[in-house]
DNA sequence: GATGAATGAGTGTTCATTCAT
DNA sequence: GATGAATGAACACTCATTCAT
């Protein structure tokens, strides 16, 4: 008959116990399936909570309310994205730039790789919410910060254009389910737009 | 969104008659001034059959269902911003590929520049449907047939990442907001991008 | 997933076709009756409606929310009180102060009389809403009015506590269920307790 | 206030120790603070146990449901002001009818002055749970016992309608959140209201 | 063709209460 | 005795859609 509205907090409760924990981890898996499954339409708390094993109640325990639970399911797709990005660098020997932009490349495409659908459905959640890409802010700055290893000062836009552009794609082959997706040509081309790009600038500083 | 499925079709009804044509319009109109205002939370069928001045079993007498309604104003918008990037090339004397390419670029970015709101939660709208860019088809088709002006023959891989990469630069700007949207320097580097990537496909195509 | 607030408004359609005011007629019955059974506890939407023999969205179709329902049945409960204090003082020959204030103090009572729990229970909601006693201001006002007819001149205060006395009694009798609420006994109690505290305010008025 | 149904005990547990009594004053305190901040709608058994500093658990230790917890919050306003009003009377000089009636107003009036938000929504509350003003017995009786100094005796309806018209009216300057509330006219008309009933009375049973 | 009253499945969310630890 | 994670019935409310007039 009211509602005393709260400051919008991801999390209500912070588990203090061990039963907890993997209560809220079953919580965020439990997410991810069904969003997997059947998209945002099929995206309901009440869903959540019965595929989680838990009641409504409890999910209402760690997450303040639906969009709460939205946001900590990107935080944790997006951390394991950065993750992956991370590890395929430090692994990778050849420290050019192209090898370099080609592990980011392949990262990023396998991190997109498993659960198209749930992620697909969280970035469009996240848009949804006006959130942004900013939830995805640390991909987007990885991606922004390797430009710097080399001799080049890029401007806010040329960052924003090249990170965009490689991860836009990405994005829209996701969404429309190319079926090259996963395939080397399309990495080789998205490795030679960022090169091209990046060489076009160098040019350029040269250049003036 | 809910209640019994049929057979997918925009439109239950032609109109024929100059009023009903009138009627149509007002709705879709009417559709993209809540879109704009309120976003997609906003956008019931109720509302846009209040603002559009119609009862709300006339809306579903041109609309068999909401999606119905959305898709039809997102071919509208999508014509019309193909008709803006054909105009835009066609009354420009600058027939050199950069000419071409920054009048199709300016073109896309003046499109997406009025009513942000609403084409965004259209987009999303679409893409929610499972529609894809297919919806966006013509103008991803009209930017793929533009490379075949030159001598180089692109693959479905080099023009999806090609068209991709400059419409996915501009949306995530439309999305994010960003402040340099309509500024000339996004619009170079944009340039630049597709220029940058033309150029290295046809040196390697020369190569081989 | 967002809620735009809006003002409060008891109603949110004006019923325009004959049905339609029937239906809004039943709904207020059936509030009564509900509330008549079992109190505010059993008052839900759903059950109003479903006495009320239509959906639930009807119920929303023409008051805002659950309070909405509850002040218009406040609002007539009030009218139909103060209808029946207005007929039993027309009725009456008996011109006298005491014989005014006695119709007046019986009508009350009567109007308390029928369904008591349903008036019970719109005070104990109206009272929650923090709408105080405002809602009733109508008769409370129209016992106000009667003492000018006398050559005495009352203060706020002293119109305050006369009016609720004598009400904030007969509430108690209501609310506490008292035996004697509709004896000549208590009656007459009532109509001596305004006389004497009006008979004390002549005399002091007399005297200055 | 769902759930299955027990015999009404205030207490579920009677505390022996000295730490089991400061909790059950914490939590009464506890509740006294949510119900004066936030009214009724805050006043949930987990906020209170919050506030209180114990766990929801030991607050369901001590009290039987929420109910109780209200039904033990009245009694201890009610015990107190019953102390106020006591030690009102003992401590004046002034024994005259006038004297003692004042002392008694100037007493609930005082009493309902501190955490008035608090006190509005006990009295509520304890309506709403149909206990009537029974659980406020001990200052109606202790109204009641007044009159009997005098050479008055007075029927049950008597003293219903004595009590119940200065705390009625009491009780809607409070809930209507009166400016005049602690006022000296307030007071002095309450007193008015008293003594000229009292002394219809008594004309009456002196004539007879 | 147009109207708009009516529908009702479905959603997010709350909160009193329990019980294993 | 104390804890607090878990429960789930219950509720207010929305909105796409239908159909009698």
């Amino acid at each position: 008959m009211a509602r005393p509205r709260q400051l919008p907090e991801i999390k209500r409760r912070i588990p203090r116990q061990a039963r907890a924990g993997e209560t809220v981890g079953a919580i965020l898996e439990a997410a991810a399936q069904i969003l997997e499954a059947g998209g945002l339409a099929a995206f309901t708390t009440n869903a959540v909570a019965e595929r989680a094993g838990v009641s409504i109640g409890t999910l209402y325990q760690y997450f303040a309310d639906k969009n709460a639970l939205l946001r900590a399911l990107a935080e944790r797709e997006m951390q394991a994205a950065l993750v992956r990005v991370a590890a395929a660098m430090a692994g990778d020997g050849d420290a050019s730039l192209e090898g370099r932009v080609r592990a980011t490349v392949r990262a990023i495409i396998s991190a997109f790789g498993g659960r198209q659908r749930a992620r697909k459905a969280v970035v469009q959640a996240i848009l949804a919410q006006g959130l942004g890409i900013e939830t995805m802010g640390p991909v987007a700055a990885f991606i922004a910060r390797q430009p710097q290893t080399m001799k080049v000062a890029l401007t806010r836009e040329q960052v924003f254009v090249l990170s965009r552009a490689v991860m836009g794609t990405i994005r829209a082959a996701v969404l429309e389910e190319q079926p090259f997706f996963k395939s080397r040509v399309f990495e080789d081309e998205l490795v030679r737009l960022a090169l091209a790009y990046l060489d076009s600038l160098k040019q350029i500083t040269v250049r003036e």
